[in-house]
DNA sequence: TTGTTAATCTGCATTGATTGCTAACTAGCA
DNA sequence: TGCTAGTTAGCAATCAATGCAGATTAACAA
């Protein structure tokens, strides 16, 4: 079951009913996010939604990208170098990133849920997050 | 073929080879992190220094871990919260991290060598981090 | 053993990413 | 239209890590 990227208007519902209000800042963002495959930083989308709204602050960026990870409608991903990067899609998935330029795409990895793992010692598993480094095609 | 942890003994060598110089700081630090199998932060072993050598500095245990790690005798892993821990062992292996205390184990997956993976998109790939996110025996 | 020299050490300043704080502001509701 | 809790902007503060420079020292040769 592939859980889509919600839409600008329904992340204005899921909002409103946690309570949190809806303003035009965040509904800025919630555009800039929509469909937004470039696994942005804060800084980038706080770069991208000045030259709509001049005057936001970076600090709103990061509060809206917090609140809508907290609400599971947004994943971070580490990429181990810089700053946390925001991704849109919260369908199982994962992720890898060029050493070069910083370029970092979605993945689909078969039976990722399901791997066989050695020395587990009596953790139980959440989650699982795999990162494949590597070069792409403009930078090999 | 496993690649085991190296002897303080093996990695002054391996400095010298490097043309680098082995100072007892250096010494301290290859000791404090032979089989440690606790994947400690560079202020972890920062403070482990100081007690045997009063006056140690941070900056020279960063340092040390840093020359350890461009000499690929010491992996970096970067749990996505706090600082990066370092990892002496440096076979191919992966790692699950408990999101209550933060202990990090090492784990062994099968056959993450020839993961299926769809969507690369003509990235070449040149090393695989597998994190699990869970909860330890303990916390659980 | 001593001298030379490049590498290293310490301590401090600086950077980069992110969060904390607060007065002014405003979305949402009565 | 007013009220009020949530939000914003701006700046300070924190945390991890690196840059820098003068004093020190490991390693090698004589």
């Amino acid at each position: 079951m592939v859980r889509q990227v919600k839409s600008p208007i329904e992340l204005t519902d899921a909002f409103h009913a946690n309570g949190l209000k809806v303003t035009p800042q965040r509904q800025l963002i919630f555009r800039l996010m929509h469909d937004n495959t470039m696994h942005p930083t804060a800084e980038t989308l706080f770069s991208d939604a000045s030259t709509q709204m001049p005057g936001i602050s970076l600090r709103t960026v990061y509060q809206t990208l917090t609140d809508l990870a907290a609400m599971g409608e947004l994943r971070l991903i580490d990429v181990g170098a810089g700053a946390v990067r925001f991704d849109p899609n919260v369908d199982d998935h994962h992720h890898v990133v060029c050493e070069l330029c910083g370029d970092v795409r979605d993945v689909y990895v078969a039976d990722s849920q399901n791997l066989s793992i050695d020395g587990l010692d009596g953790f139980a598993i959440d989650s699982t997050s795999i990162l494949f480094h590597g070069s792409c095609a403009k930078c090999a």
